[in-house]
RNA sequence: GGCAGGGUAGCUCAGGUGGUUAGAGCACGGCACUCAUAAUGCCGGGGUCGUGGGUUCGAGUCCCACCCCUGCUACCA
């Protein structure tokens, strides 16, 4: 590969836990953009990862009974279990309490010390502390002298010394960065939100926690407390996960900027303002170049609720990926979770849009063409010019690129429904040019050459086109055509000349059997 | 409480700057066809466009009020 380079992030998600469906579709459509963008050519470089310091975690392993490290190495391996199960085709893995990922977020820290020596200072920190949500309130946060959010408790006066980064500073540079690079935060929602937070003026933030010892040690000293036994306070995780991004290229050492800076942040909305405002704050003050995108994608809700809230949730993220498999679960959850908003899951729909795409539509149309020219050509694709279908696929699959190529942002769900339109159209167009009926009269022998040329074309461009979407299927679908190579390895920039002459097709089982009928009465 | 977005067929949603009978997909009903995973194609039924006012020759589309939903409201992703 020797294309322009694309490094693409996901969040690294929080060893506290089993992977649930808002970890799921973040990883799959991360992984779509990645695989397309590896099809455009680029030169993909693809992190995922996890977060394991902090004090849930501590908690967690010590009612378990187990050292901390034993239990995020544990749950380290259940998600990538996971990410391989569902085709996750990352190309590194950081977890913050690597080796490397430890001495770069302090080799990080130093730097901003160095480069902006005003940024870090300590300060007893002292406010009104929300046990609710776990955190120092503000004054416009507290209505009747109880927290917005949580009406019902009592706030507590709470004193702390800690480590503070003067993010204030930052925020003209942050409202221009916003203003002067619309394309900074996406999509518009979010980066309206961005924009009112940034309006509405920034604090400074905390960065270091006392008492806190499942924690990179923060590695400047405290002047205040010099002496024997220093005080060493555990680095908070704005300081410890965020550069996981830029630690995973190697940071300090020479060669980080081959990789640096990350072309996109794939980030659930609730984190975008930490990628969009705090992110871009740190590396201004180490002198680092920004990031260029972000994208805060949607939550994904069940009879509304929350995927990630621990409770209520009876659903299982493996059952359903067992249900019709992960290519089929990918495909649904893009097809129907807007990836530039929320969306609900349900078995009903899955099963629906199963039935109805994915079997009825795509797996049906393959299983005819296969079989026809099986039976009308003995298993070669004969030599024939463009079609009517040719031209009219264009459009769709020009559509379905420029969903996901930036331009517009990353549209996923708009990509998969132009798809979905040539599926729809290759069917009509079997219907309206009726091969069967050709095939009986010799004198139209040439006719039906061209019929159904253009039908495996069409059904190739499809594979190469969804191979970012469903690795397996499209790869099925490809060996069934007699494709060369692979389907995944196909430049979309070839998709327009795609020929299909002399390919021996082998009609195979089907794509996407129908779901078994349910028991009737 | 503040800010932002939204309420259109059973479900999911389209509907630039107001203009003939409000659209698509799915689901449902009928017909056609047979290459195919009883799949596909065609036709059809179905909507007081959140509520109440207003502007206009004319409003889903503009204005006002109200109701409801969602998101954001920065320190544990």
């Amino acid at each position: 590969m020797t294309g322009e380079k694309f490094y693409i992030t996901t969040a690294i998600d929080y060893a506290n836990g089993e992977p649930h469906f808002g970890h799921a579709l973040e990883k799959i459509g991360a992984d779509v953009i990645a695989r397309a963008h590896r099809q455009m050519g680029r030169n993909v470089h693809f992190l995922i990862g996890m977060d394991e310091h902090g004090q849930k975690v501590a908690q967690t392993a010590a009612a378990l009974g187990i050292e901390p490290q034993t239990f995020v190495d544990e749950i380290a391996v259940k998600f990538r279990t996971m990410w391989d199960l569902l085709g996750i085709s990352y190309d590194q893995f950081i977890r913050t309490t690597d080796a490397p990922h430890k001495s770069g977020v302090r080799a990080f820290i130093k730097r901003i010390a160095e480069a902006s020596p005003e940024d870090f200072y300590e300060k007893e920190y002292e406010g009104w502390y929300c046990v609710g949500c776990e955190l120092f309130k503000r004054a416009d946060e507290i209505v009747d002298k109880k927290c917005v959010l949580h009406p019902t408790r009592d706030l507590e006066w709470t004193k702390e010394k800690n480590w503070f980064f003067r993010l204030s500073k930052y925020q003209g540079f942050l409202s221009r960065l916003v203003e002067e690079r619309p394309n900074f935060i996406q999509p518009e929602s979010r980066r309206n939100e961005i924009r009112a937070l940034l309006a509405s003026g920034l604090e400074d933030l905390s960065i270091t926690r006392a008492r806190l010892a499942w924690a990179i040690p923060f590695p400047i000293p405290s002047p205040a407390t010099q002496g024997p036994s220093p005080e060493v306070q555990g680095t908070w995780v704005w300081f410890d996960a965020l550069p996981n991004y830029l630690t995973a290229t190697g940071y300090p050492a020479k060669g980080f900027k081959d990789r640096w800076p990350a072309s996109l942040h794939i980030v659930g909305k609730d984190i975008t303002r930490l990628h969009a405002v705090v992110w871009p704050a740190m590396l201004q003050a180490a002198e680092l170049p920004l990031p260029e995108r972000v994208w805060g994608h949607g939550f994904l809700s069940f009879g509304g609720e929350r995927f990630s809230k621990s409770a209520g949730v009876k659903i299982s993220l493996t059952d359903e990926i067992a249900r019709f498999g992960p290519d089929a679960f990918r495909y649904f959850l893009l097809r129907e979770i807007p990836f530039d908003g929320d969306g609900s899951y349900s078995v009903e729909r899955f099963e629906a849009v199963y039935t109805s795409e994915l079997a009825n539509g795509l797996g049906n149309l393959a299983s005819r063409v296969t079989a026809m020219i099986e039976k009308y050509r003995a298993g070669v694709v004969p030599p024939a010019a463009a079609a009517s279908l040719d031209a009219e696929d264009g459009a769709d699959l020009a559509a379905a690129q420029s969903a996901l190529d930036g331009s517009r942002g990353y549209l996923l769900h708009e990509a998969l429904d132009a798809i979905a339109r040539t599926t729809t159209r290759a069917n009509l167009f079997i219907q309206t040019s009726q091969p069967w009926a050709l095939a009986k009269d010799p004198a139209k022998s040439a006719e039906l050459d061209v019929v159904l040329a253009a039908l495996v074309r069409s059904l190739a461009r499809q594979a190469v086109a969804l191979a970012a979407y469903m690795p397996n299927k499209a790869e099925a679908l490809w060996t069934q055509l007699g494709g060369p190579g692979t389907a995944g390895a196909m430049p979309y920039a070839q998709l327009a000349a795609l020929q299909a002459t002399g390919w021996q097709v082998k009609k195979g089982d089907g794509l996407f059997p129908r779901p078994a009928e349910p028991a009737s009465i």
